[in-house]
DNA sequence: TAAATATAGGGGAAATTCCTCATTTTTAAC
DNA sequence: GTTAAAAATGAGGAATTTCCCCTATATTTA
């Protein structure tokens, strides 16, 4: 039986180089081809049956390549590998469904094992990212709801939200706007009861600990 | 003329592979040892001449290592590696005059380069590493004008500005510190002067996202 | 022990927040 | 093409917070 072919994605050549050799030691797989970005996997997609892609790439992420292999070649296995400790990124990644998802902590270990459940048609997700994902499945259920009632916010009021982010104050946004003080104060006072907080200054905390969160829903607006 | 000896420490196999092949492809140079953090190092440092060291690693991290290097053994030589992003870190990381700093980045094509400078006798800064911080100069700056600021502080000033970064109120704050509002209140404006920023949110904004570095440095306090 | 610094707190004006309204403008539905 | 719902704009006013100046006591430190 032919070698399953692998295309290994990380930005990292020692990353690449260690991966490789481990997946060379492996019966029945093959790493065929390694690239440095997402982009590359997408010219290269025809060449390997299954895709090792990091997460965090320049240029085209990990994330953006599985859409396009999800969308395009369904029949095509993807592992995806992190380091993020980002949760809204890690609840993107997730729900996107990876075959296979592993952190890169012990990834050596488990590697194997994902591949040859992937074979088998199974998904695997990895020790330490199913540990992780109960060790702040706390925290994954509030930022899950808060996604949700950001996605509930009118363009108006993701805007302000975006700028609060931005720590601009009422008067300062108002100024950015062309509106009233009491109109951005109006829309604050709504935001803060659609994302369920009391109090301007918790309103302010959640979107600066949530900018990266708020610009990416806020730029989606636009 | 023998090998000089290296030790790798990273927390991630795949990367020790990569570099221990990669290290063993040089002329002149060897990797003797590899460990998963900066505790193994610590035990191991008669076995080696020259260190490469990942800033994070569990247990005891890159920077505590090359400290306890720099100290007892000023003649090894260290060479920190590191993916992290964090100004105030690569800050402290920077202060502590590793004899080579490279960013993991690309970092495949000047390792050898660097063990070379070492050789020689002199320090080595990577081109990306050199690149971030020019490109980052204004917030580096912006940082240590920030943390000469917070050593200023006093030590009941740097608990109040802790609890303003956990997104305390300042009558809240009065209250787990047994203290009347407007002491509170007092102490927040000195900070805010202290700190170079003027109003409540701004400082609010600071404190939250420096969060890390307060806390070290409020804990240092106690 | 005198001077400096740190801590604790008050007074009061100004600004902001918070809540309840009302009006107009879009958007969507029939 | 009317109509109803939703979104956007903003006012009024009480309550709170901020901000700036002030004082008093305690604790360092020179």
């Amino acid at each position: 039986m032919e070698n399953i072919k692998i295309l290994i994605a990380d930005d990292h050549y020692i990353v690449r180089l260690g991966l490789k050799i481990l997946i060379d030691s492996f019966e029945g797989f093959e790493a065929v081809l390694d690239v440095e970005n997402g982009e590359e996997v997408i010219n290269n997609i025809e060449k390997a049956d299954y895709f090792i892609l990091d997460l965090e790439m320049p240029i085209v992420n990990g994330v953006e390549a599985l859409k396009v292999l999800k969308q395009n070649h369904p029949e095509k296995k993807v592992i995806l590998l992190t380091n993020c400790m980002d949760i809204p990124t890690l609840i993107n990644a997730k729900n996107l469904k990876p075959n296979g998802f592993l952190f890169k902590d012990g990834m050596h270990e488990e590697i194997k094992i994902c591949l040859d459940e992937l074979k088998k048609g199974n998904y695997y997700t990895g020790r330490n990212c199913k540990a992780f994902f109960e060790r702040h499945k706390d925290e994954i259920i509030e930022v899950e709801n808060l996604i949700r009632n950001l996605e509930a916010l009118t363009k108006t009021e993701m805007k302000i939200l975006y700028h609060v982010s931005e720590n601009l104050s009422t008067s300062e946004i108002a100024e950015v706007l062309h509106n009233s003080p009491k109109t951005i104060d109006n829309h604050r006072t709504n935001i803060a009861k659609k994302i369920d907080i009391s109090g301007y200054n918790n309103l302010q905390a959640i979107a600066i600990k949530n900018k990266s969160l708020i610009e990416t829903l806020y730029l989606k607006t636009l």
